[in-house]
DNA sequence: GTCTATACACCGATAGAC
DNA sequence: GTCTATCGGTGTATAGAC
């Protein structure tokens, strides 16, 4: 990969990061890259082109990082640690933020869409073999979808980046509400066996009734 | 109201639901609204101005429609279904979807950021009073936070309608997913209070543990 | 591959006639 | 309150020299 390419590659995904989808030009990125306003076009086209390079280098970098980390949970209590961090950290580096101006530009243009359809899919897999492979033995297996859980999770992080922008404060505690929620699965994860069996009964008939 | 001011903040919701807001501008708000353009600035002094009365006025509008229906959630089955019926209604007139494209903008714009936290308040202060009255008598009293629930609540909304214009099929799913662990909750609050009282000693050890 | 120069549409915002 | 006209600037995108 050139030089000029990777540059306005990386700037393209500041710009999202600061100026965001409504403040991201060629003219901008050109500028933030250090580089002639007329090599975005040479090298990718269009902006949309540009925005879609950028964002899908910036997820498969960033989903490589977690790779491992993800490999070696094992509790939800451990997936709950990984989560803040990954949240925490996300947001400081502006991955996430990245992630929802390109979901909210994504929206309007179908190229934009492509993309952010392929960065929730690769996180998506990601955290649904995480979700799956702890449902393994909980008496939850039958009852949760890791697949949908997966899309709920990411969809929570973009929801939960875009409100931080305007209510930090509120932010929090939404994080700390459901974390206090996940104890309770976690505690019926730990409920014994003829608990657990009751349950599992009386969650068959709850969806059943839906 | 007069009745430009009233045309210019309704083009600018239909805008912000249509073009986003990076194809927002005040030459487009007014031919929707089919007013001379001039007239943006002459009634509001910048478009930031503009977007922050067009988006509280329809966050007022919104939640006065809602208001009677919480009022009468006496469940967390019902608080399920009015939740999925103002989704979909509210997904489907792109009331969310304006609320999206705000917080969005709202990320880089400090005004866009006042108008976003007046939306999430009001929204969160109605979900808040819901999430407050079913948990006074449940088990969960003590382990919830309705203020923190009712933030996620609003930027799940958020986080789901950017994730559903990518990936309808895993919008879907995900809400599938949340309902069906919801459920969960409510087969824990339908305990018998010898099961709700071991719950909630294992609750708060679970808490303290943190 | 990179540069300058440029086309042409659109941007927010203002001045001033009506 | 509304209009036309216009400012300076920015938007995407291209042509053509180097």
């Amino acid at each position: 990969m050139t030089d000029t390419r990777q540059k306005l590659i990386e700037a393209t995904a500041e710009g999202l990061r600061t100026d965001g989808i409504a403040g991201l030009s060629a003219r901008s990125v050109a500028a933030r890259a250090e580089v002639n306003q007329a090599l975005v076009f040479y090298h990718f086209g269009t902006m949309p082109e540009l925005i879609q390079a950028a964002t899908r280098a910036a997820v498969d970098e960033n989903v490589i990082y977690y790779r491992e980390q993800f490999a070696q949970i094992g509790s939800l209590r451990e997936l709950l640690e990984v989560g803040r961090e990954l949240h925490d950290r996300e947001h400081t580096t502006g991955n996430i933020a990245v992630m929802a101006q390109l979901l909210a530009g994504a929206q309007q243009d179908l190229l934009l869409a492509e993309a952010g359809r392929y960065a929730m899919a690769r996180w998506g897999e990601q955290i649904e073999a995480v979700v799956r492979r702890l449902m393994a033995d909980s008496p939850l297996a039958g009852v949760v979808d890791p697949a949908g859980l997966a899309s709920m999770i990411s969809a929570v992080f973009i929801g939960l980046e875009l409100y931080d922008g305007v209510d930090p404060v509120g932010s929090r505690a939404a994080l700390d509400a459901v974390e206090r929620l996940v104890v309770l699965v976690d505690v019926v994860d730990d409920l014994g066996p003829v608990a657990s069996r009751a349950l599992r009964s009386r969650l068959k008939k709850a969806s059943a009734a839906r």
